[in-house]
DNA sequence: ATAGATTATGGGTGATTGTGGGTAAACTAT
DNA sequence: ATAGTTTACCCACAATCACCCATAATCTAT
């Protein structure tokens, strides 16, 4: 049972075949909405991971860009890094996704790849990666932490 | 599955051979619709780079232009700036579009070419080029571009 | 506990794509 | 008109990718 259509949540790790293809976690093929054929588009994350969504979610963004003038040099910058390294991928029978060597390197990727649903779009990490990163925020002021508090009660 | 008709994204390399002749990717000749005619228009960018539209786009623009009036200066050499350099192209069997002598300088371009999605349109750029206007719009006031960021939520 | 279904992971093959070059037609300039 | 140059179209090869099948591991249900 799911909890929501194009909703993800929860942690994965699977491995990266030579070809470069990873799993998409059955439970997130399920919630996947039929609309979307099947399709993920992936692209570079604001941290060092590779970002999933579902294709109907990147279609809004996409709408939201073609909106922007290109007469503006700050538009043309904020959409060249936006799309710059996105592309659509369907996955296979095994559901499965092929990863370009750009972003296999980018997520520093090599054999493990830890899954993790983020609500309205999934990561893909690098175990020690993720763990480096998870570590300095600790370090982190908390105080930030404290006023998101207020605003999402768990 | 591509994303959407007449909308491009991610980044492609490809190299120029001795005739001027560059590749346009599989995945954005997929996307073009049916009724460019496999067609594409290609005029100089407002960045040193050549921008590529899909035919019909780009009667759209031109459809605007005669709206503007021609009694402003400023219109008028808008117009101008924006028409002088653009001619249709299309592609051949292998895919490739032939690029003038005139656009590969003002782009800079030598062997190498870096071909990205810009939703609406696309763009050829040189590597290096590239890689110098990305550091000079980094060193920019970011608070615009934080308010893009507000707006379209990634 | 066992059988059946689902899931994860690996490999193989044909089709597509990128890239180089060749040839004939079209155009230019003397 | 003719020689030289450019353009359009065609073919060929190598690398890559999409698609299919096979097997092992895991989960589900009785």
């Amino acid at each position: 049972m799911t909890i929501n259509q194009d909703t993800f949540t929860g942690e994965y790790s699977y491995s990266i075949a030579a070809k470069g293809r990873v799993n998409i976690p059955a439970k997130f093929r399920q919630s996947l909405a039929p609309e979307n054929d099947q399709t993920f588009v992936i692209t570079r994350g604001m941290d060092s991971c590779i970002w999933v969504y579902p294709l109907t979610a990147w279609q809004i963004i996409e709408d939201d860009l073609k909106d922007l003038s290109a007469i503006s040099g700050i538009n043309r910058s904020f959409i060249r890094n936006t799309v710059r390294y996105a592309s659509s991928v369907a996955f296979d029978k095994q559901g499965r996704i092929m990863l370009s060597t750009n972003l296999l390197d980018y997520a520093q990727l090599k054999k493990d790849a830890l899954i993790i649903g983020m609500v309205n779009k999934i990561e893909i990490w690098d175990p020690k990666v993720l763990a480096k990163v998870d570590n300095q925020n600790l370090e982190m002021d908390s105080s930030e932490y404290d006023e998101l508090a207020d605003k999402i009660i768990l």
